[in-house]
DNA sequence: CCCAAAGGTCTAATAATTATACCAAAATAA
DNA sequence: TTATTTTGGTATAATTATTAGACCTTTGGG
């Protein structure tokens, strides 16, 4: 045959971590100004050294996304959300496709989802999903409304049970990687909540079909808003 | 927030090396029999020691994969074709949802990337699925068939230049590691490269929609040969 | 002012990976 | 048959990544 084997690429361990907690804070799920576990007790929790944690926590902190501070009360603080904001249109201005490749996946991968969740999710599903609209419906800030956003639409794929799915659409979330929206918060959440509710009680009452479609409206929604959030 | 990350697992080398050998063979790009390169020519190849890659051989001798031979026109083999059906067999009995999982994936990921290769294909793109049909056409055995059509599949996911489809289908197509089909091969081959050809052809003639269409049935094929192939 | 909680530093041990040389088997050509 | 070449098999030493643990330094709050 033709041996083209590409490379075997071994990642180090602080590099992985350094991987994972960027994703968190690309999906929303680390908020800025947060405090990150201190460094013993994080070591422990993803099962690395202190050491290979604190090489990964160097790295971090040389990119821009987190400051340590140290003494009582110190440890590792994801950055000011102007910082993020500074970083996100670096990201998007360096490869302006890359959203539309999100979007095009997210738009056939996640009604998919959000139909088999409908088929397949347990009684623990529909109750971690409730959590995530309470979650929602109690933002009081656009941080923690994409957190809970985030949450919702992960909960959904979780409850898919397909697994390509959810190796696929977690990479897909966090690559984008966008500032928050600056408006008015409560309009914005209002119909983010609306429009999750729906497809919610879709899969909560195993409508399939109704699932798939809700899903794909929340995601064009999703994408219509895009022009408004990549401009200065 | 809620702090459940989870562990970080680094992979060993050898480990990788493992997995992407047991990709190939799974995908059918590996044929039984085949001998792969001689250790010093494949670990460089791979970018790996010969130590590392002897590991990896180890385990891939130990799990049924492959034999060893000394001594010149010696190397490693892919097992003969009836240890990789026992094999196979045991693997979806082991998980009898895995097929299902695969392709409720497959014929909603398969046909956006045949949409979207429609659009983005590049001449480079179209004469390697040329390619890949010739070879289809040329196969004179299940294995070579077989080989042919995971090629043909992944330079269209290629073609589609949308990581997420390629990273999820390539992880998709390898664990739906399927018996080799027994009966007749030139029937077989003849309906395959018909229905290749035509998704071929919407391709080449940027006919998006064709394209998306003429996939999903093919993947609706490949699906509905499904029970032929895991009984005994 | 002290102390507990955090980050910062150092050292030694372990494990994985690499580089290199050399040995042993087996097929093939002289 | 015999020599040669091509292959896998083995051994050793160096390097690197990771870990474990002890200890120092900073800092906020009681």
């Amino acid at each position: 045959m033709l041996w083209g084997m590409k490379p075997v690429e071994q990642q180090a361990a602080y590099g992985l971590a350094v991987d994972k907690i960027k994703q968190m804070i690309h999906l929303g799920l680390l908020l800025s100004g947060e405090r990150m576990p201190a460094e013993r007790k994080l070591a422990e929790q993803i099962s690395i050294s202190r050491v290979t944690l604190r090489e990964a926590l160097r790295i971090l902190e040389s990119e821009g996304y987190v400051t340590i501070r140290r003494g009582a009360a110190g440890g590792a603080f994801v950055v000011e959300e102007v910082q993020l904001r500074e970083m996100a249109k670096c990201r998007i201005s360096g490869d302006p496709a890359a959203a539309m490749r999100v979007f095009e996946y997210r738009i056939v991968a996640e009604p998919l989802a959000a139909k088999l969740a409908a088929i397949r999710r347990t009684p623990a599903d529909l109750k971690r999903l409730e959590n995530t609209l309470l979650e929602i419906g109690k933002a009081s800030s656009s941080g923690e409304l994409r957190r809970g956003e985030t949450t919702f639409h992960l909960s959904i794929v979780q409850a898919s049970a397909n697994r390509f799915l959810l190796n696929s659409l977690e990479e897909a979330l966090a690559s984008l990687f966008l500032p928050l929206p600056n408006g008015e918060l409560s309009p914005e959440r209002a119909k983010s909540l609306m429009l999750r509710e729906r497809v919610f009680e879709a899969i909560r009452d195993r409508l399939e079909t109704e699932a798939e479609q809700r899903m794909k409206i929340l995601v064009e929604v999703d994408q219509s808003r895009l022009p408004e959030r990549n401009v200065a």
